[in-house]
DNA sequence: CAAACGATTGAACAACTGTTCAACTGTCTT
DNA sequence: AAGACAGTTGAACAGTTGTTCAATCGTTTG
């Protein structure tokens, strides 16, 4: 453990671990990679969302579809599957008045499982 | 893909596509489970909280380092470091008048780099 | 014991989020 | 062309969230 010795100037402390701060300085993310990072998880953190991912996981599906699945109305399904495509974790094609949506790629269900791996853990 | 046939009951649709719908059904995750998901990412889903995750994932760090570091006050970084405890993220150790923080598991660094390879691939 | 200070807490407030409702678009059917 | 219906959209409203501020707790130090 690093020695308190440094007197602050940006914060409301008075003594901080220089060389443990200044490590963790020297690899700090760029902002604008945070913030896409918080917006990434923020559309998972929404369990009409988690449902609707992990339902179209085992299948593609219409948002009627959806909607009678998840007993919801239409409108709030295609409000959330908005943000999913925003967020580019769904792909949708058309077929006559039917939009089929699936999920976009991997990365969408490993982190589904990563996030059961860990709340399956106590 | 399966043909529309079946009327609908419980939402506002008249077509669903009857074995899609089924076999989405019976792989349903219990509201419970979900809902574990949804808080378990929620707490990703916050700017501050991925800079504090990613802060203690290179070093183990007290209240202090952490508000001068990412230059906010000790009280809203200890709000939102009491989140990241009562979601299981980080543990702590008590040091006479300093708290030092840690990373709980590799479950967050692991998800971390996931969400960082998804907004890295676009 | 009293002062100093790292850390926590609760209340308050502004900003944001998700659902509902009603209106609307586009496609298929007759 | 008109009706039916899957899907989308925008406004509005309630519920939630993050920061600030002030007060407090607990430990160390003089």
């Amino acid at each position: 453990m690093s020695t308190p010795t440094e007197k602050n100037i940006g914060c409301d402390c008075d003594v901080i671990h220089t060389d443990v701060v200044e490590n963790a300085k020297s690899h700090l993310l760029e902002d604008n990679t945070i913030n896409k990072l918080a917006d990434f998880f923020k559309v998972f953190g929404d369990s009409t969302r988690v449902r609707i991912l992990w339902a179209l996981d085992k299948n593609e599906m219409c948002v009627c579809d959806l909607a009678y699945l998840l007993d919801m109305t239409k409108s709030a399904v295609s409000h959330q599957l908005k943000v999913l495509r925003t967020s580019n974790l769904v792909s949708w094609r058309k077929e006559g008045k039917n939009v089929f949506y699936s999920l976009a790629d991997d990365h969408v269900k490993d982190i589904l499982e990563k996030g059961l791996e860990h709340i399956n853990e106590e």
